[in-house]
DNA sequence: CTGAAAGCGCTAACAC
DNA sequence: GTGTTAGCGCTTTCAG
């Protein structure tokens, strides 16, 4: 297809004004139907949006003097209240909206923030784009989602990247290391990024906000062997690529480090991997009480695996925490509500989304220097959590 | 050009290439030097991404060229290979990135759906938006995800559409209609409108595809009577502005339709109203549950409700399906973990997906008739309802 | 087969 | 105060 018409819809030209010369040439090339919407009025789809210069034509100014009133430029540039009324007004009529694509094209800033996260249908990643979008709203900024949708190829993660291009800044939420060749582009490219909940994987140069996995883990550990326990299980989730991501492997070596610290020895059969799912977790958890010697404690090092695992328990008639002792790290919304309610470590996801919008809103306008934050989590003791059973 | 040298602006004398006059000015907003990265090389930000015109000069080939042999017309267009390969490597070499600004500017696709939602968190829904985007990168687009954000204003949602206005093409999820001025400025925008998992409420003349809830809910309600039930209760969730949202209301309708069919009376207390998440939930079934005569099954409109209840059952310990039955609608991941697993109605969110994101994508690309789809779940009978107990 | 040129809708100098 | 003008990076005629 030499002209490559074929597959568009038609761009109909409408309006009667000569300044747009083309009008002649396209109709003839582009036409056939409904040329001046007089042959075909069945949808109102091939209606073009007005644009500033309609609203000039409209109120007999020019092009820029609308483009100085609508844009806002409210205190700064002097204008004739009149003008500037009949330009609102014409404006407000024929229902102008600015094109963002031009806006953008032209320098300016598109609003836009791109957000790129592994699995939006994990839980505590819903929530954090949660969290991000309405602090980027509450600054006037939309958010982009470019979905990396964990088991894909790094190709199409790749072209999200790629077509986020004009966003103004990017935020990487949770720890991409699997897919290398995300972070590299992102770097070639020339948009601001940073990073969220990266974990251990560092992006190096690049600003970064994180949540303190060794204190919080070893809040957690300090809790569980305070109680007495000794044998204390982890499930470790969310591995890709044969290792655990960022924040797992962060919660993992504060696991092992803070067991060592207080002198606690645990068979290496204690630390299992696990999908990080319900249905794997309990898995995970029900491998872990068949072991000659199950522990009597188990911490999952996320909230969808502990209540996997609490699931497991049921599954097994084992009293929670009666038979076993069950914590998890993030802090749901669920955790609050499952049976029994769940000993986990609070994730400041607020904060720390707004950290990471700041910085990057701050960072996309002006010359600055990476930040590595690392916000405190903190412990929330429920009733999933109690002294070792006696034997 | 003639032009180009009366202004007075200072033109930085990097490249030789007289094309791109602007680039003086360009740099005094970006931050004073390093147009090609020789006079400062601290960070990148200050480095243009390559354009075509760049590849063009590195080529020796004229922009148009470029982008025909980048634009991927392939085959269509005969190019000379030796030409070809000589821009392609320099496109390589220089890392060039289309601005998709600039192609969407020009009038062709922005390969961007926008998706707009209520809520995120809302697991179903962000089951939903996984299904879409991974529907829309299967088809080279990306998603912008429109956070109608609950509560907020309507100004946000508002906001989020207008500057949405450079997708091909808007999937609007979940109904919306307590934002009623959204739905309107979407019909006067000229975007393709899709609207999924709309209920009741008609998006009128817009392509819209549908769970058949009448038909879920019915076949719940007769496997529920065809235990024995007669007195069933509904906890609706998802109300907004005072009144029941499209799939909640239409749940509703149909959980009383059938009843009076069957011929089954109920009192008005049974049907109660809770917000759609654990805790709303887990009241209303205890509400529901100290009636002077409570209901031996519960029906909650939606999985997030059930789930609420099953944990209320829990702290009420009310056996599950010992003494109260349990249904919910949607069929969540979770409810497969659940403690029972939750009988319920699973959703076709994949199919949806599928065809609200061709729907999406066709009418983006030409003029097509709007159809209204309607797909049916399917009832899936799990450990949560059991026969009436016995008096 | 390739180049020149005309804009897409908007912003921002720069006149007057 | 307001109009003119020159593009942002790209697609797409129209001429060779």
């Amino acid at each position: 297809m030499t002209t490559s018409q074929g597959r568009r819809k038609p761009i109909v030209p409408v309006r009667a004004v000569e300044k747009r010369g083309s009008d002649g040439q396209t109709d003839g090339k582009l036409g056939g139907a409904g040329l001046d919407g007089t042959a075909r009025t069945r949808t109102q789809r091939p209606k073009r949006s007005p644009t500033m210069q309609d609203i000039a034509d409209a109120a007999g100014v020019s092009q820029s003097t609308v483009s100085r009133i609508l844009t806002g430029s409210h205190v700064a540039i002097p204008i004739n209240p009149a003008t500037r009324e009949r330009v609102l007004e014409a404006a407000r009529r024929m229902r102008y909206r600015p094109n963002p694509l031009a806006r953008g094209l032209r320098g300016s800033r598109t609003m836009l923030l791109g957000v790129i996260v592994r699995e939006i249908t994990d839980p505590f990643f819903a929530g954090a784009v949660d969290a991000i979008s309405g602090e980027a709203s509450k600054r006037g900024y939309n958010v982009v989602l470019g979905h990396a949708h964990g088991n894909t190829t790094e190709a199409i993660a790749l072209r999200a990247v790629l077509e986020t291009r004009h966003c103004d800044a990017i935020i990487l939420v949770g720890d991409t290391s699997d897919q290398p060749l995300l972070l590299k582009d992102l770097h070639e490219t020339n948009v601001t990024v940073v990073g969220a909940w990266q974990g251990s994987s560092s992006l190096g140069g690049v600003t970064t906000v994180n949540v303190d996995n060794r204190a919080g883990v070893c809040a957690l550990m300090d809790h569980l062997l305070d109680l007495g326990h000794t044998r204390i299980a982890f499930i470790g989730g969310r591995f890709a690529a044969g290792s655990p991501l960022g924040d797992i492997q962060q919660r993992l070596l504060a696991f092992s480090g803070r067991l060592t610290e207080r002198g606690v020895q645990i068979p290496e059969s204690y630390v299992v991997e696990a999908q990080n799912n319900l249905g794997s977790g309990a898995d995970a958890f029900e491998a872990l009480m068949r072991l000659p010697e199950p522990p009597t404690a188990v911490v999952a090092s996320t909230d969808v695996l502990a209540l996997g695992a609490l699931h497991g328990a049921c599954r097994m008639n084992l009293s929670v925490p009666g038979a076993v002792s069950i914590a998890g790290f993030d802090d749901l919304p669920e955790a609050e509500y499952s049976n029994p309610p769940l000993t986990t470590v609070r994730q400041p996801i607020a904060e720390m989304a707004a950290v990471a919008v700041r910085a990057a809103i701050d960072e996309s306008d002006h010359e600055t220097q990476p930040i590595v934050e690392m916000l405190s989590p903190k412990l929330i003791i429920r009733s999933s959590t109690g002294p070792v059973p006696a034997r």
